[in-house]
DNA sequence: AATTGTGAAACACTTCACAGCC
DNA sequence: GGCTGTGAAGTGTTTCACAATT
């Protein structure tokens, strides 16, 4: 269960903040206002200042926000101040690409073992990375005090692998198999559910523009 | 932009309806209580009656809901009462990924071509999906009538492909890609940025049991 | 003059609690 | 007695609007 007073979707959007801000950086800006953040965004100039100010008064009135400062305090909060491991269980082909996906980028969270129960996929690697045998889950994490694990495998082996993953001290998951997992409530869990995504885009595909309403016909 | 008064957040929780109803009703299950739903689901009887409410009355009180009907509805409200066919835009590791995966369950949402700009990708298949050039886009999002893209490429090139995608009559985007994309507000955008799910789960992550706060520090 | 930081107001969504119906 | 459907209350989140600061 997340924190006291904090948005948890303001939480979400301090990434995105981040990402604007390095940008920022790379072009030698050294100074930005929230309306220009909002502009390259997409959310409002007033709910960036506020979640800001959840954590601080970072921004200098009359002037705008320091990127410099702001990357550093953000990063602070993520907890992305130092190196965050992961573990990847799952290397079908949604797994691999997601490792391949992050390993491309010279990321702050990184994954850093993959497993699988995959005779045929154990011993492979993934760019560098050795897929390891499930057996091997609780040592691994344990080992490399692993506190965020991504799920990537089957819908009927993912509780077991959440559950797992939890005893040994994983403290947050994504896990992208369909169905709900049940952990303890301290543990933060984000789905993503593909086929959840399609089927309600569907929805909007199927609103016309002169909306007529649903009711029950 | 959407409708009129269901929640945006309701629509996304229609389709893990619909999934447990499917489960159910292969169980042989005929009716069902919104708690049991609930217990299945995670999320609490009252919004899920709530939910179906804004549809309609579709249960039977005293009784419970018939899985038949429900599923029968839930699938019209959504729209995939027929197929709705989908394209995907770039068949690199994500693109190839997302692909396979909707194509092995025979889904009611489905991938009908892929696009690529990479010659040595051009002409490949996935299972059984040809990777077109991009230069076949608008005729084939026209000609497929197509509704709904899908957004697996950097993001230098995304803006420009969302934006050929609307003015080829896609009304619904999943948007992979990091980055804000700029479409008419009409369009319904969904985005799935992975570094950014990655980066606020370590904040949770960095969040011990005995919760200090963070303010300036 | 420009821009932050923030209470207060508005809006959105969830939960409560119970009447209505089978 | 059990379960839906729904106004009303409660909670969470966003937007407004402006005082504070440079």
């Amino acid at each position: 269960m997340p924190d006291s007073k904090v948005p948890n979707v303001a939480i979400k959007r301090l990434p995105v903040y981040l990402r604007v801000l390095e940008d920022l950086n790379k072009a030698d800006v050294s100074v930005v206002s929230s309306v220009e953040m909002a502009r390259r965004t997409g959310f409002s100039s007033e709910q960036i200042r506020k979640d800001l100010a959840y954590f601080g008064a970072f921004g200098t009135r009359g002037v705008g926000y320091s990127t410099d400062v702001l990357i550093e305090r953000l990063r602070r909060i993520l907890g992305l101040n130092r190196q965050v491991p992961a573990v990847l269980v799952g290397a079908g082909n949604l797994g691999r690409a997601l490792a391949r996906y992050n390993l491309e980028r010279h990321a702050d969270v990184r994954i850093v073992v993959i497993f699988d129960n995959d005779p045929l996929k154990i011993g492979t690697r993934v760019r560098d990375l050795d897929v390891k045998p499930v057996s091997d889950l609780e040592r691994e994490v344990v080992r490399r005090k692993v506190r965020m694990g991504i799920i990537a495998v089957p819908a009927a082996a993912a509780q077991e692998m959440a559950t797992r993953l939890v005893k040994s001290g994983v403290r947050a998951l994504l896990n992208f198999a369909p169905l709900n997992l049940r952990v303890d409530p301290e543990i933060y869990v984000q789905n993503i559910d593909l086929s959840i995504e399609l089927q309600s885009l569907a929805y909007y595909t199927s609103q016309v523009p002169g909306d007529r309403d649903f009711d029950d016909r």
